[in-house]
DNA sequence: GTACGGCCCTGTTAGC
DNA sequence: TGCTAACAGGGCCGTA
């Protein structure tokens, strides 16, 4: 599932394959969710930028609009060279012919991406990338900013990270393991300042590990290339309940927090 | 304004 | 072997 290391190498490995194509044609598998891809067609891609888990493709149009992708749980984007057949693949969502003789595509079984088209900066229609929070590793993301943050509601902290609202690009794996690098119970529902602090941190470590070895690949995730991450390898904590705990060997615990599946040490990490 | 549950969606896996 | 149900979860929306 694509969070912001996964985000961030596909837009990487992108940009320069996009920047100056003239999108000459496109179109989009029949749902809402897809159908804005074609408002891209007879504009030129200036910059490939992301914000969170969303990538944002700056467009030539007067005025200047943005195509904004979010991968949801199976996206995959893609330039192909050689291109023969690629429109009838089952789940092939949307796709953008580039002026070079390229195209681009957006694969998505489960059908959880989305695509809008919107004047540039122009966030109203998305209501997450209207309200995220700073990038993890913005000066604004700072412990006092989390603690007043988690201060201000009463709800479980790793929910409110998965908001994108007090930091933005962290998902369910890239929150189980920065809180065991915190040694933070993930139900809390309040962070000292000392603890925001070992938070902060622990978010910065685990997604710098995830840009590092490529994103992490548990199922379906690909990057541009088609090549899997290898960060799965370097997980502590998502994904091993069970197993004994790296750091105490204590057994790993999982129970479901607000819906979302959720992996601790209960020794390390207690309540 | 905030909290929370339900929904979307399909491939995989477990259980019978 | 084949069928069915449960499960995975990011973001949005309706309701309390």
């Amino acid at each position: 599932m694509p969070e912001l290391p996964e985000v961030e190498t596909i837009r990487r490995q992108l940009e320069p394959q996009l920047l100056g194509a003239e999108i000459v044609n496109a179109g989009a598998f029949s749902s809402s969710r897809f159908t804005a891809a074609r408002e891209a067609i007879g504009s030129e891609v200036l910059a490939l930028h992301r914000r969170g888990k969303y990538l944002l493709v700056e467009l030539t149009v007067a005025p200047p609009h943005e195509l904004v992708v979010h991968l949801g749980m199976t996206g995959r984007l893609a330039v192909r060279h050689n291109h023969p057949n690629q429109l009838n693949h089952r789940h092939l969502r949307a796709w953008w012919y580039l002026s070079c003789g390229a195209l681009l595509t957006f694969h998505d079984i489960r059908r959880f991406g989305r695509i809008h088209y919107v004047p540039q900066g122009n966030y109203e229609t998305i209501p997450t990338l209207a309200a995220m929070g700073p990038e993890p590793w913005d000066a604004a993301f700072t412990a006092e900013a989390l603690a007043k943050f988690v201060k201000r509601s009463n709800r479980h902290v790793k929910t409110l990270l998965l908001s994108q609202k007090p930091v933005a690009g962290i998902g369910n794996i890239y929150a189980d393991e920065a809180f065991w690098l915190a040694r933070i119970n993930p139900a809390t529902r309040t962070l000292s300042l000392k603890r925001a602090q070992r938070l902060v941190e622990g978010i910065r470590q685990a997604l710098d590990s995830g840009l590092r070895y490529g994103g992490t690949t548990l199922r379906d995730y690909v990057d541009a290339t088609n090549q899997s991450g290898t960060n799965q390898h370097e997980l502590h904590c998502y994904g091993r309940a069970g197993t004994p705990c790296e750091r105490c060997g204590h057994t790993l615990r999982r129970q479901v927090l607000d819906g979302r599946g959720t992996t601790w040490c209960p020794n390390c990490q207690p309540r």
